[in-house]
DNA sequence: AATGTTTGCTAACAAGCGTTAGCAAGTGTA
DNA sequence: TACACTTGCTAACGCTTGTTAGCAAACATT
């Protein structure tokens, strides 16, 4: 999900190498200084090409946001498969997103909660209507039968706590592909681990 | 698990509340002005208690690493019960310390990075060793044909990830009590989510 | 050749940071 | 009564924080 109007090169790099050290550091421990000797500049150069330091937290958080939803929304709009298969798509689908930038998942993850209000307020409904999203699908699941669990809610809150864990862990040159780290969590949380 | 000597009061109640604020806002985003504040001192008073704000955290995360520890060495240290057994007590034995002091886990999940060397480094070494009681378990139950996973520590991840969600949501005024929550992750996580 | 955009610098700002020194009141113990 | 410990204050320290103003070079477009 690319954004409408296109960030200056410039721009960008400074979201991806800020984007990196909130990561490493935390949003709050990492200073403006720090960012920009990682880039090469004087602090006060930054702010040629941003307003504030939340600004790109901020952007950060809802772009990901926005790739969240749309690989949910591929894998679940207008589908006709089984809601299990759906289901796993759609853990498929986010683990894609986690997978594909994750520095930018830890942050979106973490370091929401530094976002002054109200940008942190429309974030968590955001993420409770993604939350959402997966909760109908598992209910649907168990209302026909194809699923099982005593809770939809508790159930989606331990299905996505394990994906979530994957930027931690995660990193590009390991033995897994991503599709195969998707495959064996989808198939861990549907089936269990007991024999 | 008590430690060797305990807290004078004072400085346990500082604890206490820097536990609470640390969850809430974050170790760097705290202040100790607003610890202070919070407890109807001022800032300097402060270290009439303690010697810095890391003290804190440090206690923080190693003393709830100590608790994990006692949990795990109860549910499994000269355990006959069968693999998959022990497997769930150690994971109820871990939800219920996370369930008995859930700010002080958030923060030991959570802020342990804002530790300087070389704590940091012993602390992701006890995390590594705690994690490896784990995976003993589960290879030992896949040997023993009580378990099934391609590979225990992939199997692992996911299932700590599971459990350690639980203090971002879990409120000791909820509908399910520490036991029940215990009982119904162990029972998703081992045998799944598929009818 | 002229113009506007992008990029970056230096210098400084007000505010907040963790922490210390020195002092004093209250409390419990000998 | 004397002593030690606990608890807390005020005032200040050196430092870092995010951010702004004003200026200037490089560059692309006209």
């Amino acid at each position: 999900m690319s954004p409408a109007t296109p960030l200056r090169p410039r721009k960008a790099q400074i979201d991806r190498t800020a984007t990196a050290l909130f990561r490493a550091r935390g949003f709050a421990a990492t200073s403006m200084r720090e960012l920009a000797t990682e880039l090469g500049l004087e602090a006060g150069s930054l702010y040629s090409h941003i307003k504030s330091k939340e600004e790109i937290l901020h952007r950060v958080c809802f772009g990901l946001a926005a790739d969240f939803f749309a690989g949910f929304d591929a894998a679940t709009v207008g589908a006709t498969a089984p809601l299990a298969t759906q289901l796993r798509l759609a853990m498929e689908a986010h683990v894609r997103v986690l997978t594909r930038d994750s520095a930018a998942s830890a942050v979106f993850l973490h370091e929401w909660r530094h976002l002054s209000e109200p940008a942190r307020t429309e974030f968590l409904a955001l993420r409770d209507r993604y939350e959402a999203g997966f909760r109908g699908l598992v209910q649907r699941g168990i209302a026909a039968g194809e699923l099982h669990a005593p809770d939809a809610a508790f159930a989606v809150l331990t299905l996505l706590a394990s994906l979530n864990w994957l930027p931690t862990w995660y990193r590009p040159d390991g033995k897994l592909t991503p599709d195969e780290i998707a495959h064996r969590l989808a198939e861990q949380l549907l089936n269990g681990m007991r024999r």
